[in-house]
DNA sequence: TAACTTTCTGAAAGCCTTTTCGGTTCACCG
DNA sequence: CGGTGAACCGAAAAGGCTTTCAGAAAGTTA
């Protein structure tokens, strides 16, 4: 029979045996460690000598007990694998790390019965908060404004305008990524995106119309939707030089897509970006910085909508509630794939 | 001001709230929520009722402050961002979240000192274990052995063999590699692969060239060294096809080494897999399902590595205590990239 | 009816820390 | 030398839960 209670590992110190080491109670202990001034300096030394003797670590669950605040807080994922909750995840990470927060990781696997699961195991934990964080920008349900704690969606907003929703903003980026290719000499632009399920894809189209409109342009035919793959982009490619071969510029929904793009382009024996100018979307590195050239794209600033997410959840845990969606801006990162027209 | 106390959200109910409701003392409710038997079944279904209705939720803060054991763990990764963390961590957060265990996830950010003040933070929150997740499969320095709670370490192996460590078997995996070239009756492979600072390129060279010696053959030239990129295999082909034209298969250290090697020998109007079988590493399914044709490669199983850790973390925590570097067997997965000569 | 089980219930201790508040000591002043 | 205030210290309560143990209630047997 395997014990528990291993002989082996000595239990950590507690606040009394520190406060009987140095010869005090154990208020007069607590007090010496945590700063507070009704101690004698040269007793708050002993104290502290002897919670350094013991290597002493004072035990957060007492103290979270007591203070009603655990200085924990839930970060709720829907999918681990996606690559867009991994950025945001260290963000939040990230802004709480710097503080005294831990952070309790859950992965729902995109199920809702084991998300509640989740939620009911952080509420029984005593979290201060909950951040949410969806794998695509389309609203989700709510988790209710019956919480115990207060709740920050990131990324994937919330149905409900009444909760605080921190996302990227397609539409801007699209005008963004439109504009630069603009500020490039491009007016033969052609949109090539994924599903056209995904919010992100719509908006993106929508911002990319807007901007274009605004020059007094169009896109060069309809935007073309289909999968967020590279054989997507090599399928669309070849459709779109027969039928518009004098395109100057590709904006691409995602850097798959853009990869697929420029490989068609090249087999064509078009230059990029002389010739073609291409644009990805999401600033995938490993595609970005693999391809030739290397790839201009528009990096949605996960990781700031992170830290956005956990300093507003801070705020609120601190009792200053927000609510509706907040766009946070992306940015366009240029690489070789565009340059403007010689 | 802001307060922390915030009037609309109510209090969590406690177990004296669920005891007076149902009318009985405190510790009778508790007998009745966990099923003891010392209680009367209609008193224990009115308690049950009770606490229905207030959405009662056990506070596991005083829960795990009288038992000892909190039911959380440390999740320790040293770069988030890295993609093989992840994968570990979901298998981790998998094997833990399905009992009642929560993870605590901190990401050091390859500082130690930041992990060192990590691990002081997860000490005073007293979890009852520790997992330690590695960027690399190259040894990396003990948390030392006199700490209160059992550690395992995942893909990079502790430096002190007391330890836990669950590793992929990168020699074994370069076994598997060049045997399914192999049995694709390939002869002369080539091997171009990443960074030779890293153990996982010169261990999956030795289980290659180990294979080939086994079979009575070597590699075509010398492993060919240089770095983790695209841009490294395309270089790195180019020089192959002019020193050694008669190569009919490419083991990769990467899957990114791969899709660099594929465009090059497409370029050279080889085809792939007929004339050059391509064979890539750490099956990054962007990479290996973006290419044409789809890229067969070596699954290092790191779900799998997460999962055995966690598991041998519960075994340590119920005393089980293991030590030494376990290496997990790694898989092919093959797809359109090698073949069989014809 | 007395004595004895058996079954259920509740008071209280304990986990570890912080904080309040009353008590002790001591220097200093009138 | 009694009194005052400051400086320091410790007893005790609180926080929510589990568990032990003693006691109450109900039922059984002689």
């Amino acid at each position: 029979m395997t014990q528990t209670a291993d002989p082996s590992r000595p239990q950590p110190a507690t606040l009394n045996d520190v406060a009987r080491l140095a010869g005090v109670s154990i208020a007069t202990a607590s007090k010496a460690l945590n700063g507070r001034s009704q101690v004698r300096a040269e007793t708050r030394q002993r104290v502290i000598e002897a919670a350094e003797r013991l290597s002493f670590r004072p035990n957060q669950l007492a103290r979270g007990l007591l203070a009603g605040r655990t200085g924990t807080v839930g970060l709720l994922t829907s999918d681990l694998e996606g690559r867009f909750s991994i950025p945001i995840l260290m963000g939040a990470e990230d802004a709480f790390g710097a503080g005294e927060v831990a952070v309790f990781l859950c992965d729902a696997r995109g199920d809702s019965i084991r998300e509640q699961h989740h939620v009911r195991a952080l509420l029984g934990r005593r979290v201060d908060g909950l951040i949410v964080v969806g794998s695509r920008t389309d609203p989700r349900p709510s988790l209710g404004r019956e919480l115990a704690v207060p709740v920050v969606y990131a990324y994937a907003p919330s149905d409900d305008p009444a909760d605080l929703s921190i996302v990227p903003d397609n539409v801007d980026a699209g005008r963004m990524a439109v504009g630069h290719l603009l500020a490039c000499g491009r007016t033969r632009i052609a949109h090539i995106t994924g599903d056209p399920g995904y919010l992100a894809a719509r908006e993106r189209a929508e911002g990319a119309r807007a901007a274009l409109a605004d020059a007094g342009l169009r896109l060069v035919g309809e935007p073309r939707f289909g999968a967020w793959s590279e054989g997507w982009g090599r399928a669309s490619t070849a459709l779109l030089l027969d039928q518009q071969p004098d395109v100057d510029a590709v904006l691409c929904g995602s850097d798959q897509i853009a990869r697929g793009v420029m490989d068609v382009l090249r087999e064509r024996g078009l230059r990029v970006p002389e010739d073609v100018s291409v644009m990805g979307f999401d600033n995938w590195q490993v595609l970005t910085s693999g391809s030739r050239p290397h790839l201009t794209s528009v990096d949605m600033n996960l990781e700031q909508v992170g830290r956005a997410a956990a300093q507003a959840l801070f705020g609120a845990i601190g009792g200053a509630t927000r609510s509706g969606v907040e766009a946070l801006p992306c940015r366009v990162v240029i690489r070789g794939s565009t340059a403007p027209l010689s």
